[in-house]
DNA sequence: GGGTATCGTGTGACCGTTCACAGGACAAAA
DNA sequence: TTTTGTCCTGTGAACGGTCACACGATACCC
């Protein structure tokens, strides 16, 4: 017993045919007898053969892999993106070589997009959505390869999205709607291009309804983070009846720091986040936040991608995906406040 | 201008030497003179040359890849070690080609494995840490592939783990010293390596204070399954003042339920996870938990993966990393009951 | 029955790299 | 001067596939 992989040499030979003839069974070709072609695929069966992948992408020069470059794989958002990206590509018959990213700094994609490409993937995709993913870094970087980028609306760039800025205003409206006038923002860190979008969205909606960021706090998506713009917003001496929060961690530090503050959730502020993290329902109270599909955000890049690398000239650029606001206990109806809003910093 | 990448053949011409010279200046073989090394090398600058992986694997029978198969990437644990097994294979100049496992059965084991032996990896992580990983399983799916499996102590394999035992005997002692004597358990799956380790040390080390477990449910990891765990619980007619959650979020879930039966944490009932997700610092109460260093973990795997792949003779198995409990405000001291403990079912 | 598609199969070259080996240049030793 | 050894460099083959092409056999048409 020889411990070395069998070729399409050892398959020919023990089917009677030549190497050609097994490679076009391998590769689908109809020019090839049926009785040969059982006789083949008794003998590729009978050997345990698999296929070289090193030698078949060295002969066809492309490759079934894709390449999946994330930043912050530590949260829920890129996480469940990375999960969803490599099943959506498995089921199209691709493997995903990851890699990921520590810092969001320019020589760190550009190193990350420069080891994809050198593995020779035949696309990738790009989860760092924020302002230093641009056209030209694409361009410098992979030239030759095909790149999607998740949710960064840069110009020039194969982007698919959700619709950030309808879940933006799907929480605005849904805070205006229980009549709550004074909105504080927490927003998150500012070179991400899904922070921004939502920050417009809530910004767009209030002065539509004739209102303005009742103060603005800046997080980092964490719930500490969270916490501490909370507490900024309560020392600001402004007053508010509902926090936006960028995502569901900051939500969750927030009414830590509203409930230490001796405020009720809902009953004196209401809070909104934005993911649905699977904590999210369970939280005290239950979070009332912004669902995003990532199942089906990843089928749809990788859809996206593969037209990219098979027919380049005939692809559109897909339409961003709806996300769906969930109501849950977290948002209630503004308090009334006898003689005006209360001032926290009057408490 | 060509729309190819150059190869060693363009380098060797611009260099006025032979391809093999110019493939030993790549490989670092020491028999280059000086100044022809000097001239190669910029050669390769000045035409932005990368070697072709495909047809270097080829010609070595090897990669720079490795495999990282695993199971439950929506969970905080297993997205952790995917995050951190990808950095530290990086930081030995290895790509991981990532494949998920959507279901914890024999034939998608098989799949995964089988997959990722075909893409020609050099050595296979496994983060899949439940039974039906076996030394038969990796025997036959992958002879050929080094494995190193995480959290599985399954009899035969090559593993790398956090002390799990250690771990629940952390928990488990922080509550009896806090005075509990009626301890309920949730567990984890059954199938699941840590989840029994966690329960086999729960149960050992209340047996060494001459206790058992009040009562037990088993949940499946997520919030929705600790609240109906702790629900069952309740309604089992057993009391208990304290819960040992196998992780964070059952915990979680395990709080709400004893929240809406009228309970308070840890007033009435304490409350012990295991992960310490980044949530569960800003819970309501925040969560006493055991903290794993995952990041830890993964170097060790890797170290560990990377002896058996380059000197499989002289390699250890290491020693399980250990886990540390980090005591928030859902422990506390167990309560004084007039006339013995409470009974749910009579409130 | 001869020309001509069509089908099935085999041969040679090639993808980009490494490996085994050969050979030339030069210096040190005899 | 010749021999021997070391250092550097080049040549041919191989890795395991695919591609372009050639070739024989059969079937079809007039």
């Amino acid at each position: 017993m020889k411990n070395t992989q069998p070729t399409i040499h050892d398959v020919a030979r023990a089917a009677g045919v030549s190497y050609q003839t097994v490679s076009r069974v391998l590769n689908d070709n109809p020019h090839v007898a049926p009785t040969t072609r059982a006789g083949i695929q008794a003998a590729i069966v009978a050997l345990a053969y698999h296929p070289n992948r090193a030698a078949r992408s060295l002969a066809t020069n492309q490759s079934r892999n894709l390449g999946l470059l994330a930043y912050g794989t530590g949260f829920y958002g890129p996480s469940q993106m990375v999960a969803n990206i490599e099943r959506a590509a498995h089921d199209h018959g691709y493997s995903v070589i990851f890699s990921g990213l520590s810092r969001a700094t320019r020589p760190d994609l550009e190193n990350g997009l420069q080891t994809l490409a050198e593995a020779g993937v035949a696309g990738i995709v790009l989860v760092a959505p924020f302002k230093e993913v641009n056209r030209g870094l694409l361009r410098e970087m992979a030239p030759l390869t095909p790149v999607v980028s998740v949710d960064s609306a840069a110009a020039g760039l194969n982007c698919t999205a959700i619709d950030q800025h309808l879940g933006g205003r799907l929480a605005a409206e849904h805070l205006i709607a229980l009549g709550h006038r004074e909105i504080a923002f927490i927003l998150g860190p500012s070179g991400w291009f899904d922070a921004r979008q939502r920050a417009a969205a809530w910004t767009e909606t209030l002065r539509e309804h004739g209102l303005g960021a009742a103060a603005t706090e800046r997080g980092d998506w964490t719930p500490a983070s969270g916490y501490q713009a909370a507490r900024l917003l309560l020392a600001g001496g402004v007053t508010f009846t509902a926090i936006l929060a960028a995502n569901d961690q900051m939500a969750l530090g927030a009414m830590r720091a509203l409930r230490e503050f001796g405020l009720d959730v809902p009953g004196d502020v209401s809070v909104t986040g934005f993911d649905d993290i699977p904590e999210s329902e369970f939280l005290q109270p239950p979070l009332t936040t912004v669902r995003q599909d990532f199942a089906a955000l990843a089928r749809q890049t990788l859809v996206y991608l593969l037209g990219l690398i098979e027919h380049p000239e005939s692809v559109t650029t897909p339409a961003p995906i709806p996300p769906v606001l969930v109501p849950r206990l977290s948002t209630g109806p503004a308090r009334e406040h006898v003689g005006g809003p209360i001032r926290w910093s009057t408490l």
